[in-house]
DNA sequence: CCAATGTTTTAGTCGAGACTAAATTTCACT
DNA sequence: AGTGAAATTTAGTCTCGACTAAAACATTGG
């Protein structure tokens, strides 16, 4: 029931976005799904549909969809081939944090088993990409640290910046421009009320401290330093 | 007029078998295209036609079908990225030579220029590939070296192996097995008339001489020795 | 408790790219 | 020149995965 036929691109894709998405919430939404694919919410309805019939996931028309447990292993399956060859490309074919997004997007869909497995091999089966995400094992486990966002620290603390999110090149670039990059220390010089600004200082000598929008330390998750 | 919209994977297909078949012929059949494509001759009707609406191949109905200048361009590129791909696989990956070309022929579809850039520049630019075959530069320019068959040449002499076909894993394993893996330098001890088997000497002072049937030695490219 | 609003699904359509069966063209040979 | 075989094209169908427009459902406010 298991050694299935492969799945298509696209069923890959919704897999990923559906476990994306309920890795905070209970349930996806097709209007959720759809943004994240750029697709129409009405197409999504169809091939949740097919999907289902797939045993991927289970549908509760009108409610929501969620993954089934075959589902969630495929997810993996394609989250860990992503990271992977992101992982590769930074740390083998030079690429830039901010760009490999892209091309591991469609790599991930045309990678045997094969190929990843010597990719991970090569890198020393990393535990985490280059943005902090955790990479899942070859037989589906994914261990997913708790951070807290950068927004949520208390003025004062000192924290080392865990993950970042891959899939916007412009703000990977610009965090890159501030130093912000995965395990950097920083201390949390000021915070401004009402979603006001924070102001970060690296090291203890930081000549210019950095000022980020809130928005931005959202997104950011950090780990607080003993 | 050539910045145009990205192929599909099957057009880059089509392209790279034509390219293939006119390598030699002047022109190629739906009936070749569809053997080599495993598919329908009636469904290469059909794709060529679309192909041609987009100026990248003449079709000439019930005579041929052959690349425009265009459609030679696209073509080459493909073949570039299969085999810079292949390349990097085995050199990179420790690939075996009789298994890459299936991870190729699914990637040359997914990669993006610049990661071809990325491996070419990683290999230092190779000119061929491990199985011999003339890697297409980025612009289009491909060199064809002129050799002869190993079945065409006399007894006594001296030759190098030069080049093997990629597509067949089990026949890769089977000349690896024999050592006929280019640059090989081998001498024709014995050569049977009418196909008959032809006996081969790998340096002067090889115990177990190797015996091949002329069908293998037919597509077998070497250079003879000065 | 009902109306407004937003979300989701249904219904019908489309294009790409494959298929089969039948019709057409070419070619080689008598 | 005519015929038969092989190659090719046409015609019609199918599936996948998208789309739009319209209908159905859910939820929240009054």
């Amino acid at each position: 029931m298991s050694a299935t036929a492969p799945l298509s691109r696209s069923a890959e894709d919704y897999l990923k976005a559906i476990f994306q998405l309920t890795e905070r919430a209970d349930d996806a939404g097709t209007t959720e799904i759809a943004n994240r694919l750029g697709i129409a919410p009405a197409s999504v309805t169809g091939m949740v549909k097919r999907m289902a019939e797939l045993g991927l996931v289970d549908h509760e028309p009108y409610r929501g969809v969620r993954l089934t447990a075959p589902g969630r292993q495929a997810a993996l399956a394609v989250v860990r081939r992503h990271r992977i060859i992101e992982t590769y490309l930074i740390t083998k074919l030079a690429y830039d944090w901010s760009s490999v997004h892209d091309e591991a997007e469609r790599l991930e869909h045309a990678v045997s088993d094969e190929l990843i497995e010597r990719m991970a091999f090569a890198l020393g089966f990393p535990q985490y990409d280059p943005h902090g995400a955790p990479i899942p094992t070859r037989d589906g486990e994914i261990e997913v640290p708790v951070y807290v966002r950068l927004a949520d620290v208390d003025t004062g603390a000192q924290v080392s910046l865990r993950q970042v999110g891959d899939d916007d090149s412009e703000r990977l670039r610009y965090l890159k421009s501030l130093g912000l990059v995965p395990p950097v220390v920083v201390r949390v010089i000021d915070k401004q009320p009402f979603g006001g600004p924070i102001t970060l200082r690296i090291g203890e000598r930081d000549t210019k401290d950095r000022v980020i929008g809130s928005e931005l330390a959202e997104t950011l998750m950090v780990e607080p330093r003993i």
